[in-house]
DNA sequence: ATCGGGCTCTATAACGTTATACAGGCGACT
DNA sequence: AGTCGCCTGTATAACGTTATAGAGCCCGAT
C-alpha cells in the first residue's frame, strides 16, 4: 500500500504539517518530534508522492536531453554522463531523439513538450539560429554541440575551430599535402561543419597549403554510410587525397572502410583522423586517430548549468563555455609504431 | 503565462467540469458548447497539467528502461525504439543505465524508484532469479534480454539457443572444425550467456564435432575489450581456433581486433560471428557477420505490454515472446565474395 | 504584572485535475 | 396528466503536497 504524510502524521501523533517540515525541512522542528516523525517515516516506509510535489511547487523535476540520434555512440555516451549528474542533482533526465529532423526539432523548442518539463538541454543540428530566436522558451534551455551560435541561451561546445587546427596540423606533421575534409554541408542553416571546415581551411593555409574545393566532400548527414559515399568519390578523383579529415568519428570509420575496399593502406595511403574519441575507434582496423572532447565534462555540466537556470540562483548573462580537447594519436594516422590503445 | 482549465472555462462561459469533458470525452458534450470550449482551448493553447492529473489518476505516465550499459549500441538501438513507441502511446521513457551492477540492479526492482514510475522494462544481467523472486514490484514489470527466467513477469527475447545453433551451423557449414565460443560466464547467476554456450554444445554435438573446454573462454563482461583479451588468449593456444562464435557483436569486434593484431587474416585463418547486428558491424574491417534480432520489434513489442499490464487490460497470465531473427553474412565468415552491406 | 517576541507546532488554502453526485429540462411512455 | 428516463450541464470532493497565517507557551524586558 501506498504511504502519505497523513499516514505519518497519524502514526507519529504530529500534524500533517510537521511531518512536512521534518521531510523537508522548510520549518525548524523540535529534537524529539523530529525523531518520533522520523522512525515513524522508517518504519512505513514513506516517499514522496513526487506528482503532487510537483503540482504545488509548479515544477515536475525533470530535464529533457534532446539529440538528434541516440544510436551516434558519441551521445550515447554524453547521455550517459548527463543522467547520472541530473540523478544527483535529484531530476530526473528524459532523453527524445529528434532525428536530425527539422520538424521535429522545432517541436522541442516550441512550447508543446514544456508542460512536462523544467528545461531542455539541446543539441540542434538542423534548426537555424532565426528558429531558436523566433521562440523564447517558457524554461530554460542549455544549447551543446555546434548547431546555433548567439542567442541568449548557455552554450556548450569544445572549440572546434581551434580542434580543426590540431587535427589538420597532426595531418600536415606527417607530411600530407593533400588533405581532404569529409563533411562539408551545402544547407546554410547549419553551421556545425561550417566551423570545422572554416578550422581546416585556416589550418591549411596556415601550414602553407593550397585550398582545393574538390577535397572539400560535402554530406548529407554524419553517418558512417555519409563517410564511406564521400571517401569512396574522393578515390575515385584522377588525384586522390593522401590524408582525410573528417567531420566525426563515424564519418571516419564510414571513410577507412571505403579505403579498405578500394585495396589502399591506412595510413601509408591515406591517412585519417576524426573527432569525437568514440570506443569504436579504439578497436577499429585500424585504431582511429581522433580529437577527444571531455564528454563527461560536457554531460556533467550541461546539466549543472540548467539546473542553475532552472533553480534560479545565479542571474547572470548566458555564458559560452569550451570544454577541453585533446589529439589522440592511434594507427589510422601513425601506423603501427604507436601504442595500440589509449 | 500558463493556461488551465479554469481559464477555459471563464472564457468559453462554461462550467470546469465541461471543458474537462471536453478535454478527455469521459461525459458527452453537446454540439454547440463543445465547439465554443474547442475554439477557447485553441485560442489559448490550453495544454493539461500532467502533473495535476497524475496526482488526480495515481499515475505519472512514466515508463522507465533500465539496461546495463547505454553505450552498448545494441541497447541505443533498441532503446529507440522503445522511446518511440513509449511517445506515441502517451508515455514519457526514462533510462536507467544499470552499469550492469548487481547493486544497481537491485535498487531497480526494490521498490524506490517506484514511487515516480508506472512500469519498468528491465534487461537483467547480474541479478538472479531468487532475487527477482524475493521482489515482487509494486508496478508492472516486463523483462527484456536473456537474464532471468521463469518468473512471473512478461519476457521478451529471442530463442537464443536457436540463434546459437544457425550461427555454429553455419560456421560448420564453411567447414570449421575449431570454433570457440567467447562470453562464458563464470558466475552462475548470469543465466544470459549460459544458453547461448548451450546451443553452441548443442550445435557442435549436431554437426559431430567434439566439445572442447578449452575453446570456450569466458569474460568478465560483455564489451569489446573483453572480446579482444579473450582471442589473444585463444590465439596464444597450441592449437588455435578456426572460427569464433561471440556472445555478442561488441565481443565479435573486440576479437576481430585480437586477429588483426596477431596478423591473421578474417576469414581465412579465423571466421567470426556475432550476435546483435549493430551498425558497427556493417561498416568494420572486415564486416561482421551476425544473428540479427528484430530491435525496432523487441523495443515496441516491451512497450506494448507493459502498457497493457499498467492499463490493466487483460489479465492473461505472464507471457514469453520471442521475436525473431535471421543471419546475416558478411565478410568474417565469407570474405570478399558477398556483397559487403545489408 | 504586563507586554513583546522567540520557539514549536497546527490549521488551512491553494496547485489543476477527474469522477461522483446532483439539478434541470424535455420527450415518451403508461 | 403524471412519471420515468435520457440528455446536458454544474458543483464539489478528493489526490498529496507545501507555504502562509496563526495559536499556544515560556522567558526576559519594560
Amino acid at each position: 500500500m501506498v504511504v502519505s504524510l497523513k499516514d505519518i502524521a497519524a502514526r507519529a501523533g504530529v500534524s500533517l504539517s510537521t511531518v512536512s517540515n521534518v521531510v523537508n525541512g522548510y520549518r525548524p522542528v523540535g529534537e524529539e518530534t523530529r525523531v518520533r516523525v522520523q522512525s515513524a517515516i522508517d518504519e512505513l516506509g514513506y516517499a514522496p508522492n513526487l506528482s503532487a510535489r510537483h503540482l504545488r511547487l509548479g515544477r515536475t523535476g525533470i530535464i529533457a536531453l534532446a539529440i538528434p540520434e541516440l544510436d551516434n555512440p558519441y551521445f550515447a555516451e554524453l547521455a550517459g554522463a548527463a543522467i547520472r549528474e541530473a540523478t544527483s542533482q535529484g531530476y530526473t533526465l528524459v532523453m527524445e531523439d529528434t532525428a536530425g529532423s527539422y520538424e521535429h526539432e522545432l517541436s522541442m523548442i516550441d512550447n508543446s513538450r514544456r508542460q512536462i518539463v523544467d528545461g531542455l538541454i539541446f543539441s540542434p543540428v538542423a534548426v537555424s539560429r532565426e528558429d531558436v530566436l523566433a521562440r523564447p522558451p517558457a524554461t530554460p534551455m542549455v544549447l551543446i554541440g555546434e548547431g546555433v551560435y548567439d542567442v541568449p541561451h548557455d552554450h556548450i561546445a569544445i572549440d572546434n575551430i581551434a580542434a580543426s587546427h590540431v587535427a589538420v596540423q597532426h595531418l600536415v606533421s606527417l607530411d600530407r599535402y593533400r588533405i581532404a575534409f569529409i563533411g562539408a554541408q551545402a544547407g546554410d542553416h547549419r553551421q556545425s561543419a561550417h566551423l570545422r571546415l572554416r578550422g581546416y581551411r585556416e589550418a591549411l593555409a596556415g601550414a602553407g597549403l593550397p585550398w582545393d574545393p574538390a577535397l572539400a566532400a560535402p554530406t548529407t548527414a554524419f553517418g558512417r554510410a555519409d563517410g564511406l559515399m564521400a571517401m569512396r568519390d574522393l578515390l575515385a578523383r584522377t588525384q586522390p587525397p593522401d590524408a582525410v579529415f573528417a567531420y566525426n568519428d563515424l564519418v571516419a570509420i564510414g571513410a577507412m572502410r571505403a579505403v579498405a575496399e578500394a585495396g589502399l593502406r591506412i595510413p601509408e595511403d591515406v591517412a585519417v583522423i576524426g573527432i569525437d574519441d568514440i570506443e569504436e575507434g579504439r578497436f577499429s582496423n585500424p585504431t582511429l586517430t581522433t580529437i577527444s572532447p571531455d564528454k563527461e565534462h560536457i554531460g556533467r555540466l550541461a546539466v549543472q548549468s540548467l539546473v542553475a537556470r532552472i533553480e534560479g540562483k545565479p542571474v547572470e548573462p548566458p555564458y559560452d563555455v569550451q570544454p577541453p580537447f585533446r589529439l589522440v594519436t592511434r594507427e589510422s594516422t601513425l601506423g603501427g609504431q604507436r601504442p595500440v590503445r589509449t
